[in-house]
DNA sequence: ACCTGAACACCGTTCAAGT
DNA sequence: ACCTGAACACCGTTCAAGT
């Protein structure tokens, strides 16, 4: 719809939106240079000019994923449920994410706000680190399961060989929220525990 | 050294034997079908009749890395730490795993004990798995992203641009257990609250 | 500043054919 | 039962050259 014509050069921002374009009708296995490419018009090696190899083109992706903070910057429940949702907005949202953190190629906006909230529990600088990070873990551990779950049963769907009961489908439907407040529970305590 | 004669066929567990060996020389990025044919001294094609794709031979190779259960099976910590140390003595074994989990292509050992153990605590059945697969989602995200960081490592001491500072290296020794503690004491929270 | 064109060294998968 | 040989449709990355 705003695509430029294709005489127009592109900057890293057109890159980024177009690999978000294929992401989204392609998911990450399809995220290749090529097809990046082919969105844009533009020769593979054109975007070698942009960023210097593919992953830190997913960094870049992950960092528009993961948006800037918006959520209730002082609810630890309200920031992992506000995570969750932008990793579940994006096709293979978790594992693109998952990825550039690993690699140290992204900066989690809500986890300064997270060591905060947990700050504000009662935890000391460390372990509110430690409570941060296990919330990130949990969060797009959850989320990564459950995006591939989907891939599976899209591709089950596809082919016969596969059969899984569909009555246990959604009835997964509170269990994020459910082991969320098991974590959250967890932090409480230790921190409840070390004012003692 | 106990390799067979080139001429000697193979079956099965010759092809997980050999995908692990090359995985543990090259990693999961070098884990090829290519690769593994040479290992065996095959063509590629022979390994396409013992697995019908690659995804099934790494859920065989998952299998292998999470082995049967050893620890103490009443024990939460002391689950999650075995499986943490299986992950951790395999090259990548995090990513490995967690793929092969996600896609429903492995049946992981230790879940059933760690739900017995969460029932234990005096969780109903429901909660007590969903616990179960957040100590899952913990253990595999802590540890999945601590093993990219040794690549990140690696590879950022390879060439130069990087500068990690070195006295967190080891710093973070017992941020795993610390986390781990702050799930357990979550699971505890949440028996005792449903308990009343 | 941004892109083309061509090449290099790889991938996973399929399939007819062999023993 | 297990493997070969050849092909198909892809990959990420590099580099000299163009405008």
């Amino acid at each position: 719809m705003s695509a430029p014509p294709a005489s127009a050069r592109n900057d890293k921002s057109d890159v980024v939106a177009a690999a978000m374009r294929v992401l989204a009708e392609n998911g990450l296995p399809g995220l290749s240079m090529r097809r990046i490419a082919d969105e844009l018009d533009v020769q593979v090696s054109a975007l070698y000019w942009h960023f210097p190899n593919k992953q830190s083109l997913l960094a870049a992706v992950s960092a528009q994923i993961v948006g800037s903070g918006e959520a209730d910057a002082g609810d630890l429940t309200a920031l992992a449920v506000s995570l969750r949702d932008r990793l579940l907005a994006h096709q293979d949202g978790a594992e693109v994410v998952s990825s550039s953190l690993a690699l140290g190629l992204l900066e989690l906006p809500a986890r300064a706000d997270l060591v905060r909230a947990a700050g504000e529990l009662g935890l000391d600088a460390v372990p509110a680190e430690v409570a941060a990070d296990t919330f990130v873990h949990y969060v797009i551990g959850y989320t990564f399961h459950e995006q591939q779950r989907l891939h599976a049963a899209v591709a089950g769907a596809a082919d016969d060989s596969v059969d899984l009961v569909p009555d246990r489908v959604n009835e997964r439907e509170g269990d994020f929220e459910a082991g969320l407040a098991m974590v959250v529970a967890g932090a409480r305590i230790s921190a409840s525990v070390s004012d003692r």
